[in-house]
DNA sequence: CCAAAAGTGTTTATAGTACACCCATGC
DNA sequence: GCATGGGTGTACTATAAACACTTTTGG
């Protein structure tokens, strides 16, 4: 095997991915259960080591079609986490990525996935390798502060969507209910979303109105520099 | 020299640091000038390799000391830059980070500075090496959006200031003005300062009262789990 | 017609903003 | 005694929180 030689030690460089869906139940996360030690057989999040010739985020979208066939989500940086011994083979440096997967693609992905890669709900996730659950932590930490100023969720549901699923989703990010008629009241007033012709309809009730995200006003405004609450 | 060999290409791993210092006026600051190529003659962050046995806050902390000879400061990790070819000789992921200096620690460090590490007024930063223009600005953005609602202001003051080094701070970090009644309403509303007895005499005015930062509450209170508005 | 969830306004409380005068100090 | 910056309170405005009834739908 070819070698690669530096005159000081350069420590590894890996990409890990905190990738939340939604089903409209409780938040989930991706994990993959290792094939290999150390911690053969535990669950961790999916990641991998950074190519020489690629960018972080296009490692972690690597990372997350090879090890899970999930292309094209909404990603972002967390923290890189680097402390000595972290890796009980070598120095290894990890820059942890968060990515969020429409319901519709969470969906897709249930049944397909192996065996040893596997959505959990986050309330059960528990003994993972390495310090993944800091990173988790971590990331749940940054979801639940970005989704009161920046509409971020809107990535984890589908291109149309219902108020009450949105309110749903927030009360589930954030842990705690929401008063129906505010959240209405809060929502509209960014006036980012719009309102279709479609209707949701099943169950003996009345049906909700889909709406979209404005994507296009949205860039307007955050290129106008305005900081907008949400 | 010994070589280091690994089955496959490593990038190399650097930590670069945003160090602001405030003197009562802007904010500054503080820039190596580069005495090797590439970028030779240029100014440039703080920054160095990531040594195999070292965590990354005690690199920044070792890259500080020993270029710019600053001791224990305020550091929180930043951002994560590793864009191909970010550095033209080799493959370079910088993990960057912010630093506060005491105005106190400013001062005895303005003499005392080689030619080839200087503070500068941030409005005349330019032309830095690599990309560390880009860093600087998530730093700049870090800063004004931490202040917001986190006593972070105090890492850039002494153990004792006054309100209205404290409101200038502020202002000179938010870049607008801000009505002092309300500042300290504001301020003092948090619990969080001491009032001394001691005050600031010189110049033909009111002396002003010294205020101290309450550690030991604030400890408290972020241990208690309540996410304070600052 | 009944159960179940969607949709909608008004009132109250809280936080933020605007604004002006007196006070201590050095010269 | 006057110029300079320090210290303080109140009224107004905007935003957030509390709260209940009507509407649509399927069975």
């Amino acid at each position: 095997m070819e070698k690669f030689q530096y005159d000081y030690p350069h420590p590894a460089l890996t990409v890990d991915c905190v990738t939340f869906g939604f089903d409209g139940g409780e938040m989930k996360i991706l994990l993959v259960k290792r094939g290999i030690d150390p911690f053969l057989e535990k669950w961790a999040l999916p990641g991998g080591f950074v190519n020489i010739d690629e960018d972080l985020e296009s490692c972690a979208s690597r990372v997350l079609e090879k090890e899970c066939g999930i292309k094209e989500v909404y990603q972002e940086q967390l923290y890189t986490f680097g402390k000595v011994g972290r890796d009980p083979r070598e120095r290894v440096v990890s820059v942890s990525y968060m990515a969020l997967v429409r319901t519709d693609d969470y969906a897709l992905l249930v049944g397909n996935l192996e065996l040893s890669v596997q959505w959990f709900p986050i309330s059960e996730v528990k003994d993972l390798a390495f310090d993944h659950e800091e990173i988790l932590k971590v990331a749940l930490k940054r979801l639940r502060g970005k989704i009161r100023y920046q509409p971020v969720g809107f990535e984890l549901l589908n291109e149309k969507f219902t108020m009450p699923e949105l309110q749903t989703l927030y009360e589930t990010i954030l842990g705690k209910s929401l008063d129906r008629r505010n959240f209405y009241k809060k929502i509209l007033a960014t006036e980012l979303l719009i309102k279709t012709n479609e209707k949701k309809s099943g169950g003996a009730h009345k049906a909700a109105n889909y709406y979209q995200f404005d994507h296009n006003k949205y860039q307007e405004l955050t290129e106008s520099g305005i900081n907008l609450e949400f």
